[in-house]
DNA sequence: TATTATTATGTTATACTATAACAATATAAA
DNA sequence: TTTATATTGTTATAGTATAACATAATAATA
């Protein structure tokens, strides 16, 4: 799961997933979701998956406009519920909270994170319920690295010789 | 300096400052800024005044609105510099990049932190050079307590048994 | 099943935060 | 003084996020 990045010579272990990974991750949340009685719409679905697929952390308008373009593009394929409906094409149009209120949801599931330093939301590593995390978030290629409970001081040396971070 | 907010019921130490406080910080932040070869105009020493006054974290557009006041209320006063010229009328507008750029001279100075999660800034406890800082922000009142290098763990247990925060 | 309640999504408008680009002014250096 | 540098003013606009209300889809109940 861990690569080196071409421009920036440290390790980050939070996004580099083969597409089978991203299926593994979407079949785990299904399964997540379905325990704990929250509904994984295509709309959450995709949203996710396109986090999943970012290779960084993506910000809310990015998926904005990547959904945009699906819409546009494959006009109803990957959505087997709404092949069964009468008149249900989904709408072309996009609008903000569309995608804020799926990053919400992905939020209170564990699903993803939320980088507010940098507006932009990244998978999160182990996907559970409730637990905070703290991030080395690279300021050239906004690559992250994940870090949930080390202490600081080991955040610190962790981040400057284990991962080649700056911290700033 | 410590004080409990009437509301929250926690400790914070970051915001708290008498009329003599703020001198005192003005004072300091003078001599700092003389020592390291910056320029500590009016103007960012009317910002940096705001941001000690406040008693949570300031936004900058609050700091916009604030100065606007300022300049309506008190056409020349306080500031001695522009006295001496002739011309010297300081303009009734203050637009963002105003205020944003002092901002980051006191940001640069160390004089201030900012927290993006919240989009706001505040003064720091101890003001010198290059120092990174962790913040615990209350999610009702905004007031914040500064824990800058204690680790995470310690962090966490603080933050619930001796502040009464709860980590969110 | 039909009806009702609830949840999710669409839609429009707008608030809030921040920066780019260029002009004018003030301070420092030569 | 003249020139160079740094600071502030000014206008415009980019980027991020949410409020408020309408519609549609799903779940719960009779």
């Amino acid at each position: 799961m861990s690569s080196h990045s071409p421009v920036c010579d440290h390790v980050h272990d939070v996004q580099d997933f083969t597409p089978s990974d991203v299926n593994e991750r979407l079949m785990a949340a299904k399964e997540q979701c379905r325990a704990s009685g929250a509904r994984f719409t295509p709309l959450r679905q995709q949203i996710y998956q396109l986090v999943l697929e970012a290779n960084k952390p993506v910000g809310a308008y990015d998926l904005i406009t990547q959904l945009q373009q699906m819409r546009l593009t494959e006009p109803e394929a990957k959505n087997p519920a709404s092949a069964k409906q009468k008149n249900s094409q989904t709408p072309k149009n996009v609008a903000p909270p569309t995608v804020y209120r799926s990053l919400e949801f992905l939020l209170s599931e564990g699903l993803i994170h939320q980088l507010t330093s940098i507006n932009a939301y990244v998978p999160c590593c182990h996907p559970r319920a409730q637990h905070t995390a703290a991030f080395l978030i690279c300021a050239q290629c906004q690559r992250v690295q994940e870090c949930s409970s080390l202490p600081v001081q080991e955040i610190m040396s962790f981040a400057q010789q284990d991962v080649g971070f700056m911290v700033e």
